[in-house]
Formats: C-alpha cells, sequence, structure tokens
DNA sequence: TGCGCGTGAGACAAAGATGTCTCAAATGGC
DNA sequence: GCCATTTGAGACATCTTTGTCTCACGCGCA
C-alpha cells in the first residue's frame, strides 16, 4: 500500500515474494514473518495466504534456489568444452541467484534431523563431477579434492553476494573476482 | 550434571562456554538459550548468570573472535617475509577460531542500526592491507580488489569450517585447501 | 559440624512471533 | 452500476523464548 495502487488486484507474483523474501532474510536471518512481508511490499496477512507459514516460505525458497542452481546449470553446459570454461560459465549464470544462495547455504539447520533435501546432493554431484572432470583432464589440480572446491564455490558466492549488498565490491565485477579467484587457484600450474 | 560430578563448584570456564557457544550457534544460528546452555554443560539459569541475556552472550562471541583474530594476526607476523607466506601462516594461526568466525561472518544482523563494531574495521584492514603489500611486491594480482580478497577469505575459512563440521574435508587438510586455493588464485601468474 | 558459594531445577510473568479470523476497501470484469 | 476477488488492517488466542526469582543440593572450608 505504500507504492501500489492500494487497492487489489494486484496477484502477487511469487518469484518475486520468493527474491524479497531471501533479500530480506540474508540481510537478517531471524526476520519476522512481518518483516519479510514489508520487505516484499505485501501485509503479513497476504504473505500467510501464499505461504502457509514460516517452514513454508522457508521450503519454498529452498525449492527456488534447488530450480535456479539446476538451471543455471544447464544453461552452462558443464559437460562441454574446457573444464575451465564451463565453471565460468557456471558463476555467470549462476550469479542471480547468489543472494538466494548466500541465504540458503546459511540456513544449515535446514538439514537438522530432516533428511538432507536430495536436490542439493544432486546440485553438489554436479558441481563435483564438474571438478573431477578438470581434474581428470590435468586442467585442475588434484590436491585439492572436488568436495572441497565445490563449498568454496558456494562459499565464495554467497561471500560474493554479501560483499556486493555491503557495497565492498561492484556487482558487475563480482562474477569476474569470484571467477578467477576460484579458477586461479584450482588451475595446476606450470611454474611452480 | 551429564559428564560432571554434578554438585556445583565448577566455576565455569568462560572461555570453554564461548566455545561451546559458537559451535552449537554455528550448527544453528536460531539456537535457543536453553539450546546454547545444554551444550556447554550447564544450566540455562548459570548460562544467564554469566551473560545478562542473548545479546550480551552474541556480543561476548563477538570480542572472543575479535581478540582471537588480532591474536592469530600478531603470530602470523603480516608484516615480515612474502605476502604469500605470511597468508600462510595467518590461515594456520586462524585455523582455531574459523568455528567461530563462520558464526560471527553469517551473524550480518549485528551491524544493523548499532555502528558496525570498530575492532572488524581494524581487522579488515590489516587484512587488506596485506593484500595490498603482495599486489604492490608483484605477487598477487592486481585485477582482484584487496577488499575483495579478504571477504574472500573470510568465506573461505567459514566454508572450511562448515565442511569440516559436516565432514566432507578432514579437519587436518582444511588449513591446506584454503591456502592453497586463495593463493593460487591470488598470485600473478608468468604463464597466461 | 556449620557456613558460604555456585549450581540445577522449576515456577513465573512479560514480551514477541505465529497462525487464524473478520471486516472494510478497492480493482477488474460483468 | 454491481459483483467477485484479493488485499490490508487489526483483533485474538496460542506458543515460544526470555528474563527473573526462589529454593534445594553439593562441595570446599573454617
Amino acid at each position: 500500500m505504500s507504492q501500489m495502487a492500494y487497492g487489489c488486484l494486484m496477484p502477487v507474483d511469487r518469484d518475486q515474494v520468493l527474491r524479497s523474501a531471501a533479500a530480506q532474510l540474508t540481510r537478517k536471518g531471524s526476520s519476522t514473518m512481518d518483516e519479510v512481508a514489508r520487505a516484499a511490499g505485501l501485509s503479513r496477512a497476504t504473505l500467510h495466504r501464499h505461504f502457509a507459514g514460516r517452514d513454508a516460505l522457508i521450503r519454498a525458497l529452498e525449492e527456488l534456489g534447488i530450480q535456479e542452481c539446476e538451471a543455471a546449470m544447464d544453461a552452462a553446459r558443464l559437460d562441454e568444452g574446457s573444464a575451465q570454461a564451463a565453471l565460468r560459465r557456471l558463476i555467470k549464470e549462476i550469479e542471480p541467484a547468489a543472494g538466494l544462495l548466500a541465504f540458503l547455504v546459511t540456513e544449515n539447520q535446514l538439514f537438522e534431523g530432516d533428511a538432507q533435501h536430495e536436490g542439493w546432493s544432486r546440485l553438489d554431484d554436479r558441481i563435483a563431477a564438474l571438478f573431477r572432470r578438470g581434474q581428470q583432464s590435468g586442467e585442475f589440480r588434484i590436491d585439492l579434492s572436488a568436495a572441497w572446491l565445490t563449498e568454496a564455490l558456494y562459499g565464495l558466492v554467497g561471500s560474493g553476494a554479501w560483499a556486493v549488498l555491503d557495497g565492498r565490491v561492484a556487482a558487475k565485477d563480482i562474477s569476474y573476482m569470484i571467477a578467477e579467484l576460484l579458477i586461479g587457484g584450482a588451475r595446476r600450474r606450470v611454474e611452480s
């Protein structure tokens, strides 16, 4: 009601709401449902109409994050060309979802008690497979495990999103910064 | 009472409690005071006797984290030798505080409204200065800003702590993994 | 033995968050 | 102009967490 035509028929773009929620929760993980709603520009009642509760909201965010990551991986064509180029494409494609990822990565309590969402393991596997491919082709060093490189990718993407939010790094540079750091660190070097 | 002599005179090692609290809060950021107390092996009442409230506990954790980081930096002698070697020493020294750092980094809501604790900026400055020194000496590439490398260091240390907690990387390897990835990515390379 | 100290357990009210409900308002289609 | 739909606002009970308090217990010490 602050920025809109007041009334009603404003179908509440579900994706838009989820994105706002992710941004708010990234900024403050303990945000109230009311804070999340306000950040998305709607009332707590309406937010609650679209997501049964906080748990449902978080799970929807998780689903969205997984979808976006899978889409990014598909678009990046991880199996084509050099592993290095594929990794660069992946980082580029995954950048729009960085904020969402930054939140989900820190939300490790999701996996408490509940079975770790199989969607995440599938993502992990695909990324790890990419790093392994690079290791087998001789592009990447083998003394940094694929599992660690996968974790590092998540961590750097999250750090990047956070750095941009805080204005420490320009948004247009962050994709390059992540790719250069990760690829530079993973690449096998000729010179000692 | 589960592992102790029941009774009383168990002076409650403040540092020990803070460490348990950090571990618990890293695992689940929304842990209750009761959960934190149980994880530390004491009752909620006693926890509350030593830390006036949740805020006080978090602030104490922050203080401890800053202290440990400063101590690590002092021990690492950031100004001596090559920037690369200094960075390697820093990562080694900072490793024991990784879990604590992993929590504090995600606790960005600390800086909401309140003035960002000046201790953190001092730490940031010291690390950034190290990276700048490496850039000026020609060891590190200049197209990755010192600010980004600083953020990346925090992110990788956090990811490392998380990976170890989850059993994805062996604790004994994590220091090497972080150092190699970060230094490899930051280093200026001769071969293109 | 008796005292002091620090703790655990539990009760308690206060504060905050959550989930549910009702009602008024406003828009688009009829 | 009227109706269906969807929203915002607010009331409400409930639940959780928090902070405070009291009391009993156990240990060290005189």
